[in-house]
DNA sequence: CACAACCGTAAGTATCGACTTACGGTAAGC
DNA sequence: GCTTACCGTAAGTCGATACTTACGGTTGTG
């Protein structure tokens, strides 16, 4: 669980986003953050579900109230996984353009000699 | 165009982010990915267009064929945020830990002198 | 000038998903 | 205990979207 599929699933929408942006700042309960969007409360609890499931955040109780919070976990999970794609990607990239850059000069020196 | 947005909705899906992977090792034309994959060539080709709007790769006509290729700009953005927004994050994270941390020591003290 | 290779788009379909209202369940205040 | 506050889940609805097949358009090849 927890794994990279549903972390992008949960960040792929704007009202998700929003909620994850908003527990950021610190941790709110869930009527809080309904209170701030333009959804309805049960819209922002299964928002929450989604993130937790996703292992972006953690859930906590505090009497009647339900405290969510940030697990950083989530996020530098997924941050590694972005940085070592960023290098893979980056290197054949790189490669490419030296390999365009081969085809160039031969492309120079055939104009040249003309 | 090309913000967060539609880069984390194009990485959300799991067809879509197959594309971008293969891509990350090198160029390919429509028709090698879709070889590669359990889809069609259109389906392949939606896709594409959607990571293309999403400023994640970019197109080059050879011949007849459509070589995409990763953009290295639309990944070191969306990095930037994520570094960016796990700074905040944590620091959030970590001045709620420090408050806890108080409240236990209260607790502490407390069941001490009873 | 056909012919073939390669591809994007249109159109249709079926599933997914984000939202709503309605309901039930648990903890705090009087 | 009874009410109130706060919340998760169920059920239903409607739009988004990920696929398919069908078609047309452009570029190399004989």
């Amino acid at each position: 669980m927890a794994d990279r599929h549903l972390a992008f699933k949960a960040l792929a929408d704007a009202t998700r986003r929003e909620v994850f942006e908003r527990l950021a700042a610190g941790p709110k309960a869930v009527g809080e953050l309904a209170d701030e969007l333009p959804v309805t409360r049960p819209a922002v609890s299964q928002h929450l579900k989604a993130l937790k499931s996703a292992g972006l955040v953690t859930e906590r109780r505090e009497g009647t109230r339900r405290v969510y919070q940030i697990d950083p976990a989530g996020l530098g999970q997924m941050r590694a996984w972005l940085d070592q794609f960023w290098d893979t990607a980056l290197n054949a990239f790189q490669a490419e353009v030296s390999r365009t850059e081969k085809l160039d000069a031969k492309h120079e020196r055939r104009s040249r000699r003309k």
